[in-house]
DNA sequence: GCGATAATCTCGCTCAACGAGATATTAGAG
DNA sequence: CTCTAATATCTCGTTGAGCGAGATTATCGC
């Protein structure tokens, strides 16, 4: 974020200016992606953390991962009471059933209902196809260039500093 | 979010798999983001929204728009009253200074103050210098690559369906 | 100048999230 | 095998971000 309203004083980080450029248009692709979670969070009755959550879920489901309340909330940067106030948002919603393990019965397991998932689709599929449309037109050397960027972007932002 | 914990029913998202693969690694980058600026907030006593509103206020300043209190309001999605609860929070820290706009004496101008702007340089800056290390490892044809790729998908997040 | 319009602020309220602590279940030491 | 520590979730009371309604101040067309 460089303050290049004063021309004559070049920032350390306006070396490269192309490369930056493409920096703040991933930071705009960021702040879209949040301003849609944002729609459809006002557009069906929810609050944004309420479609993190849900999308946390079923990010858990896909890596066949156990999706319990204290997972959810370590995941969503919350304590454990706003963790449960998610929850039963979701759940009056009937967009997540609780379910008792088994296992272990302290813990809760979260199932995303198919309702929900039928409603994500709906909002996110269009904006999903637009981008495998865009996929689509590259040539399979130039997915795999998108796919290094973005694994290695990853990499960059993953790693956490202090705990 | 297909629901492929079902194998024998590919969802109608499931066809390109390695595309979508992409895709979730995109979103996966956006959630890093947010999280990177949740956790710039809680290290300098802010909240989220005041961070994607200093985000908000240098994006106009490069862009030379006049960052006045109500574009930023617009900018987050909030009222009258919210935009005024955050410029006051900002304010408070001394991160913002409000500015009464000569031209038309309604407007408050708001100028980030170069404080904020090395508070965000320190975090952000080795961030965004490892998203740089990662381009310069790349070919000029390859950083084309992912121009076209995130400006198409910037694209496709852009264009807002309902006001 | 004067009513209409625009930009910002004030007041009161709602509810998301927090801290502290309660409850229930499991694991481990003796 | 019991007793204690650790773990997972929930309950209660509180704080504060953001909203709706309306006040305040400044501009512009007539």
């Amino acid at each position: 974020m460089p303050d290049n309203h004063e021309p004559a004083e070049p920032g350390p980080l306006d070396r490269e200016p192309d490369n930056l450029q493409l920096v703040h248009l991933l930071r705009a692709v960021t702040v879209d992606f949040g301003l849609r979670q944002a729609e459809f969070a006002a557009r069906n009755g929810m609050h944004p953390t309420d479609v993190r959550a849900l999308i946390c879920l079923l990010d858990a489901d896909r890596a066949a991962e156990p999706a319990t309340a204290g997972l959810l909330g370590a995941r969503l940067g919350l304590n454990s009471a706003g963790t449960t106030a998610v929850i039963d948002r979701l759940e009056r919603l009937g967009h997540v059933a609780r379910i008792r393990d088994d296992q272990d019965r302290r813990r809760i397991l979260l199932r995303v209902e198919p309702g929900a998932i039928r409603l994500g689709r709906e909002f996110f599929g269009p904006l999903i196809d637009g981008v495998l449309k865009v996929l689509d037109s590259f040539a399979p050397a130039e997915r795999h260039t998108v796919r290094r960027f973005l694994t290695a972007t990853h990499a960059v932002f993953a790693s956490g500093p202090r705990p």
